[in-house]
DNA sequence: CATGAATGAGCATTCATTCAT
DNA sequence: AATGAATGAATGCTCATTCAT
């Protein structure tokens, strides 16, 4: 059924639409994790059922279990995909930097690049929850892409002997500000990558003097 | 808590908080809220049932409706308690402040003793979750004073004529930094919020040369 | 505390209220009473609540029980006060009458008084469900009424020997003649009880050619 | 029922209604539909609930929202399945019938006719519920059929000068006399549609003395 | 008696997951 | 594989009723 062509009676595959009934194995996983993505995006893990996932498929809900054992699954894949893709470019930063500035600046923007990068794959302009408590929404990746990160700059923390700073609370902070402006320059029009990269790097480096100016 | 009203059908009898029913009534109302605030923390609002939160308490599932209008609203009312507990503090180092430096350094100290005095009221030994996807738990209160904190840094920010940044920006990285500190700082033994609030505002103000050396 | 002042927080007693608190025992029974009479007419006995019922009073939902053993028993309360209300007053029209057609009229006229004193002790104006299956409101007083009136009707006709017709039919046509015109009648303005008695008799004793004319 | 659309996810596989798996649905559908109506007519729309109608028929709680969206959707299916199969019946007497009279006589006769099959497909013995208050129970068809019986009822007479008599109070009477002469015929052994039809419109057209005499 | 908080069964509905086809 | 109907536990919430005060 899958394979053959899609029917105008099928309701599922709106809008954002990875839709359209993928034509094998290897593209329904696909596109199965796509859809996931997309939904855990918009309105997070939680409140994320799993018809909701495959509905954007055009796949029968059945179906989903023959490629994720659970919805838990699914996550995990997610999470574990989007660090897997993240973790050779942050190595390639850290072998190409020469100093901890450098390296800084390049991970923080390799950073900003990949969540962009997300965002258009997903096609989806993030937003914050409309149910209740107001919450930013969860996405399984993220929590494995800032560990990623985590890892990352300590590694190179501990190998930099003239960084006598408290290696864990650096780090936190590194995260803290790439996550929140991250999410700020997402939402910004034109988006502008290496302003955003550039002012957290700056801050951390060396504070608010050097941080950008704006015109009056 | 302290904002929301009780919903005993008539609230004649006796006053309002004399008699041992009406010490019990609190008493509930209290072990309601804070059962809430530990679930919530646990393992997220979403994740949460009020089975879960009524269990805690050993009373019967429908008396907490009798307290609470409904999950969405005891969520609420952590918030909102929450933020008015933190909004007079912040009030008063704004007011207090000479500086932008000054009161930077005063929000982060005033934030920090406020969520660990949060963490001891919880009696909740703060984790990570061991959940699904390791998603980063959302508390109802943690929103709400996030808010409050954006709101006091931007109206500090919008009277300093001297701050010619981006104060989105800027405040996001407060933010960020704050957020991510602070939870280190929770998990460390012992607590030295003063400590947490150097590093945390010294890095903002003049960046990672100013941040304090450790032992080699 | 039924029996002190009313006081300014109680919400209960709205509009059609009985409100205020019973002054003593037999009051707080009757004020229960009407109050399930309003609630009933206007919701149906299965949306009513007790405590929609005990609310209107202004007394504690446990107080209801004190009155009634539960809300099945203040239905059959209602029930039959209304039976024994409306049955002395059947009682003297089948005395009084002399013929088959001055008690039909009589019965008619009694019974369509009796709806509209109902109905103006309610201070009710009677309507058709809100909710979805739009159904005539349930009172458990009319299976009584019916009741009530079916049982005196048939006692004429078993003793008027010149009425050789399916009695059990006759009564059914005379109660469904009733009850659907006299719920027209109680929707008119102005009130017209001779007229429907007029209308609904003489259709059941002469059919259509007697029913009256209206103006072209 | 006739009218509302299944809920299955996806309508794809096989046409619509071959094979045994789309059998079995629709054995489902309309045991669902069954079990609903016989579940109405025994304690009415407002006491039924979901639980009681689905274990009728051995399937699981869930199951129902297979096949309807809400105990109210399913009230709604039965009373415009009733009302649709109703309708077309109720005018083609409109259309054949030459006179007041003999239009009359002809929806009861259909009227009557309806209630007998409806009641067949029950497999219910009709009972004035012995339930609580002794209300007449709820059915959401009976409403549809009152509503198309009242509309076709004046339909008919808006269109004949020669009948200058109270529109409204003639129609409550026809109605009033059809539903409860029809309630008594179903109790009755043997069933006699006919002769109940007669009683009925003979005693609307030209009373009582025109009503079939019965022997001493 | 009156009060109103507490109770817990019950309700409509959702949802992850299974499995016959 | 793919399907989608079936499952039944779980959820938020209501309500008649009880009972300590």
């Amino acid at each position: 059924m899958a394979h053959s062509t899609p029917r105008g009676e099928n309701p599922g595959a709106g809008a954002a639409g990875s839709g359209k009934r993928a034509q094998n194995k290897l593209e329904n996983r696909r596109a199965i994790l796509t859809a996931a993505r997309e939904v855990f995006a918009e309105i997070g893990y939680e409140a994320a059922s799993v018809r909701d996932i495959i509905g954007r498929t055009g796949l029968a809900s059945g179906t989903f279990y023959n490629y994720y054992r659970s919805k838990e699954e699914i996550a995990r894949a997610i999470a574990s995909d989007a660090a897997e893709r993240l973790r050779p470019i942050l190595r390639a930063q850290r072998e190409g930097a020469t100093d901890f500035a450098g390296y800084l600046i390049g991970i923080i923007r390799v950073y900003f690049q990949f969540i962009v990068d997300e965002q258009l794959a997903l096609h989806t302009t993030r937003q914050l929850a409309e149910r209740y408590p107001r919450v930013r929404i969860q996405t399984p990746a993220a929590a494995a892409v800032f560990d990623e990160l985590r890892s990352s700059i300590e590694f190179v923390m501990q190998r930099d002997p003239g960084l006598r700073v408290d290696v864990e609370y650096l780090t936190a902070a590194v995260i803290g500000v790439a996550r929140e402006i991250g999410e700020r320059m997402l939402a910004r029009q034109p988006l502008d990558i290496d302003g955003a990269a550039a002012f957290a790097a700056n801050l951390i480096l060396r504070g608010l003097p050097a941080v950008p100016r704006v015109e009056p």
